[in-house]
DNA sequence: ACGAGAACCTGTTTGC
DNA sequence: TGCAAACAGGTTCTCG
């Protein structure tokens, strides 16, 4: 799925097609996403209007006029399709909920493996919400710095790889960018985490930052089924150091290193074992 | 309490 | 070519 930099992509192509609009027809063709769709969902949707499209973690809020807020989660392959509204266009076998504004635009959720969810929340509870409560800190937020990631990692005795993973620490980052972010910190992702304090917490705390930051800039990365907001594919994949890239020669100059590829918590890591220690 | 591994679901790619 | 295994950006549950 869309990481932190792609659901922020999302956000903002939603924040500008959609903030504001009324809600005019909800499909909701499939309701058995990973959180089944709450009783009635189209009806409770119809008529509210959009006042704010926030980013919590991975998560999609869409701040309703009601109060609620409409939770959207993407999983591993869900995507947003925002664009014309359609009508009278047989949907595609996968596209399970399907939103119409009335300012003409509609917005398509798609996502075949069904890791995705959507449900509502009454705005005075999302962070006491299942979802929510054990969420860790955001990283690009303005008090992530090495210090506080060296608190969340100490006694932790899981490879930092997948103390990145864990959302309930640092949230956002997922599998290519724990590993992007490593890369670039020179961390090797087998070392234990609680090994990463002072200095290489302070390094691994600005290689998430930058990581994350750049690929937001550069509009999201995309694999084969993830499509941006706006409907054009992102292009930092490109600028994957590691991920992907086993067998090829390490990208610092001057290392001979070949990236290897391991599993880590059933997760492809992606490393060079001469720069990462 | 913590950490490892499996499970959820479907489609595509890889290997024999 | 055909079929089975491996793999895919996430989260959550169970088990030891």
């Amino acid at each position: 799925m869309p990481e932190l930099p792609e659901v922020e992509t999302v956000r903002r192509g939603l924040e500008s097609q959609i903030r504001g609009a009324r809600i005019l027809r909800v499909e909701a063709r499939r309701p058995d996403l990973r959180i089944p769709l709450p009783p009635r969902f189209a009806l409770r949707l119809v008529g509210r209007r959009v006042e704010e499209v926030a980013r919590r973690a991975k998560y999609l809020l869409l701040h309703l006029d009601d109060g609620e807020i409409l939770v959207i989660h993407l999983g591993m392959s869900g995507r947003l399709i925002v664009g014309p509204a359609r009508r009278n266009v047989a949907p595609g076998k996968h596209e399970h909920v399907e939103f119409e504004f009335d300012n003409r635009q509609g917005v398509v959720f798609e996502d075949h493996r069904r890791f995705g969810l959507m449900t509502l929340v009454p705005g005075a509870e999302i962070d006491r919400h299942a979802l929510f409560r054990h969420l860790g800190i955001e990283p690009l937020g303005p008090t992530f710095d090495g210090m506080v990631l060296a608190r969340l990692l100490a006694g932790a005795r899981t490879p930092i790889k997948a103390a990145l993973l864990d959302q309930r620490r640092v949230v956002g980052v997922g599998n290519i960018y724990a590993c992007e972010a490593l890369f670039r910190a020179g961390i090797s992702p087998r070392r234990l985490a609680r090994t990463v304090a002072a200095v290489r917490a302070d390094r691994l705390a600005a290689a998430i930052r930058s990581v994350l930051s750049e690929a937001i800039a550069a509009g999201g990365s995309s694999l084969r089924d993830y499509v941006q907001a706006s409907g054009e594919l992102g292009y930092f994949q490109h600028a994957w150091k590691v991920y992907g890239r086993e067998g090829e020669t390490c990208a610092h100059a001057g290392c001979a290193g070949r990236i290897r590829r391991i599993v880590q918590a059933n997760r492809s890591t992606f490393y060079c074992p001469r720069c990462q220690t």
